[in-house]
DNA sequence: CTGTTAGCGCCTTCAT
DNA sequence: ATGAAGGCGCTAACAG
C-alpha cells in the first residue's frame, strides 16, 4: 500500500524474452514436460525467472490445461476440531501431490453446501472433497448428487466423507462398529443402563453410532429406551441442552451416558458439573472422535479414537487413484475405544 | 469414475449459442457490468445458463481480470484451534466480499512459509493473509518480505495478523498489554512467585507476552527470573515438557505459572496431574487466547480472551479497504483477562 | 531440440 | 443496446 509502482507480474514471455529463448523453450524448462530442454538454455531461463521473480500464473496454467491444481474442500465448520484436524489431513494430502486446497464452510446448512458446490465448481478444482454429515433423502441431496455428477462428467474427482451410499468415491468412517464396540466395552466395565445424546436422526452420523450402540448393547440383551435418546445438535451446546432435557427426566435409572460426538460429551460434562452431577460418580459418559480435548478434560473422556488427519489424507488418495478403477471406490476406516476416567470400571 | 461421457463443462460460449446472443451479451447478462442489457434477453441468457448448468470458469475469469477473486491463507497448523478458529472469520470475510479462500500450513517452519507464499502467489489473489508468528530478524524474514512487496506491486494486498512492524497492513493482537493485564489480575489474585513457560524467543508472539507480562509483575515490584522461563515448543508437548523440567528444579519457591499460551497451559494441566501436583493447590496455572477448551478443562483455565474469529474477519476488511487509503494500516485488537479456577484468590 | 502458432474461457474496448 | 475481435498467460500440437 506504499506508493509502490503497481507493474504487474512478470510473465513467461517475460522471462523467455530475458532468456533470449521462444516462450515454449520457457515453458519446457520452468515447467517441464515430456520434451527435453537443453540444460545450458535450461539453466538460462531458469537463472532469468529467478531474476525476474517469476511465478507461473495458475490461472492461465488451469485454463491452458483445463483443470486447476487445486482441491475444493468442503466443511461444516473449520472451527471445530472434528473439521479442522481433518482438514489438516486433507491438506497435508493435497500438498504432496502439489494441489492447493480450497477451502469454503457451510455453516451446517444444506442450502449453502450446495451453492458453495456450485460456486467451487468455478475453481474446475481436481478434486472435490465433501466432509460432514448430510441430511439423507431430502431434496437437497438430489440437487447435490445432481451437481455433482455433472461435476465429474467434466472430468472432476468427487470424494465423499462418511456420508456412504452416495454414488461417489468415499471414506466411509464405520461408525455402526466403533459405537458398537465402545458399547460393548461400556457393558464390560459393568455399566447396564444408557441414555444417549444425539443430532437430528436424518444426520447419518449421529444416526449410525446411535444404530451402532444399540446394535452393541442388544448383543447383552440390553435396550436404549427411546425416551432416554435425546436429540439437539450436534454441538457443545447441543450437549448442554441434552443433560437440561435429561436432568428434568431424572438419572436415577441411568448410569452412563453416550454422546454420539466429543464435542457434545465436553459440553455435556461442562453442564452436568455446574448443575452438581458428578462424573462419574452419579453418572459415566463416553464420546466419539477422540478430539484432543478428550484427553484434557477431567475426568478425561472416554471415546472412539477416528484417525481423522489420515481420514482426510486418504480422500485425497483416493481422488488421486480415481482414474486406475472403474467403479466408485468405498474405504473403510475404523475407529478404537479408548476407556478413560469417565467411565471407570464399575463395583 | 462410472463410464460417465466425458463432456466439458459448458462455457460462456456454449450458454450464448443457447440463448442466441453473442459472447458479450452472455458475459454482461450473467457477470453484469457497466453496461446494460435488455432485461428480456438477459432472462433468456439466464435461463439458457440454467439449463446447461453452466458456471463461470474462475481461472478465466481470473486471467481476463488479471487477479482471481480469491484470498490466500496461510497458517502454521490448522488443526491448531488459535488458527482454526481465525481462519473461520477469514472465511467467514472473505464470503462476505464473495471471495474464496486457499489455504496452506507451513508447519511452523519458516522455509516452508516463504516457498507457500510463492506457491500461493501463483494464484493471483486479491489478498494474502499471513498468521502465526514468524522468526524476527532472520534472513528468511528478509526473504519474505522482498516477496511479499513484489507480491503487493503487481497489486495484491498483504495482511498480516500479528506480526507487528513489517511494512503491511497488520491486524495486531496487543500480547503486550494482554499480558500485563493479566499479571495484574494474577497479582491481585494474591499470587508473587512466578514462572513462564514460552516458546523461543525468536518468535514475536512468544517474547511479546513474556516481556508485557513481565511489565505488569514490575508494577509491583516483582519481577520473573530468567531461571523461571521455560522455552519450549509452542505446542501442547511444549507444555509437557516445560513441566518436566521446572519440576526438576523444583516448584517450591513458585505459587503461578504464566504459559505464554493457552495450547502450552493445558499440556501442562495434564502433565502436573499425571506427575501428582495439585493445580490449583500446588500450583497456580494461566494461558493465553481463551481457545475452547480452556473453559473445559479441570480446573477451568484462567487466559487472556482473544476474539479469534473477529482477528480474522478483520484482517479480510483490513485488505478490502487498502485501496482507500495511501499507507499501510494497523488495527489492534486487544483481549480481557478471565479469571477462572486454576488461579483462585489466594489466602 | 527449439520455435511458431493456435487455442483454453472470459472480459472489454471498439464499432455498429 | 448489441456484436465482433483482440488479448490475458500459458500449454501443446506442429513445424523446422
Amino acid at each position: 500500500m506504499t506508493e509502490a509502482t503497481r507493474t504487474s507480474a512478470a510473465t513467461l514471455h517475460d522471462v523467455a524474452r530475458e532468456a533470449g529463448v521462444s516462450l515454449a523453450t520457457a515453458s519446457r524448462s520452468i515447467n517441464g514436460s515430456t520434451r527435453k530442454v537443453n540444460e545450458e538454455l535450461r539453466q538460462r531461463v531458469l537463472l532469468a525467472a529467478d531474476k525476474l521473480g517469476y511465478v507461473a500464473n495458475q490461472s492461465a496454467q488451469a485454463i491452458a490445461k483445463g483443470s486447476a491444481s487445486t482441491v475444493a474442500l468442503v466443511v461444516s465448520d473449520i472451527a471445530d476440531p472434528y473439521f479442522s484436524t481433518m482438514a489438516s489431513g486433507v491438506i497435508r494430502g493435497a500438498e504432496e501431490a502439489r494441489l492447493l486446497v480450497t477451502m469454503a464452510m457451510t455453516e451446517r446448512s444444506a442450502e449453502r453446501e450446495l451453492e458453495l458446490v456450485r460456486a467451487l465448481r468455478g475453481g474446475r478444482p481436481r478434486v472435490l472433497v465433501l466432509t460432514g454429515s448430510r441430511f439423507a433423502g431430502t431434496e437437497l441431496e438430489a440437487s447435490l448428487v445432481k451437481e455433482l455428477t455433472a461435476y465429474e462428467e467434466t472430468g472432476g474427482t468427487v470424494v465423499i466423507v462418511s456420508q456412504r451410499s452416495l454414488p461417489f468415491d468415499t471414506v466411509q468412517i464405520d461408525n455402526l462398529a466403533g459405537a458398537r464396540d465402545l458399547a460393548r466395552a461400556l457393558v464390560d466395565q459393568g455399566y447396564r443402563r444408557f441414555a444417549a445424546f444425539t443430532g437430528v436422526s436424518s444426520l447419518l452420523t449421529s444416526s449410525d453410532r446411535l444404530q451402532g450402540f444399540r446394535d452393541g448393547l442388544g448383543e447383552f440383551g440390553l435396550a436404549l429406551d427411546d425416551d432416554r435418546v435425546y436429540r439437539t445438535d450436534f454441538t457443545r451446546d447441543g450437549g448442554i441442552a441434552a443433560v437440561d432435557a435429561m436432568l428434568d427426566d431424572g438419572i436415577d435409572d441411568i448410569d452412563c451416558v453416550f454422546a454420539v460426538n466429543d464435542v457434545m460429551a465436553i459440553g455435556a460434562l461442562s453442564r452436568l458439573r455446574d448443575r452438581g452431577v458428578s462424573v462419574p460418580d452419579d453418572i459415566a459418559i463416553a464420546g466419539f472422535d477422540d478430539i484432543d480435548t478428550a484427553r484434557d478434560v477431567t475426568p478425561a473422556l472416554t471415546t472412539v479414537r477416528l484417525p481423522l488427519a489420515d481420514v482426510g489424507a486418504e480422500a485425497i488418495h483416493l481422488a488421486l487413484t480415481a482414474d486406475q478403477r472403474t467403479s466408485v471406490a468405498t474405504v473403510t476406516i475404523g475407529g478404537d475405544v479408548v476407556l478413560r476416567a469417565s467411565t471407570p470400571r464399575r463395583a
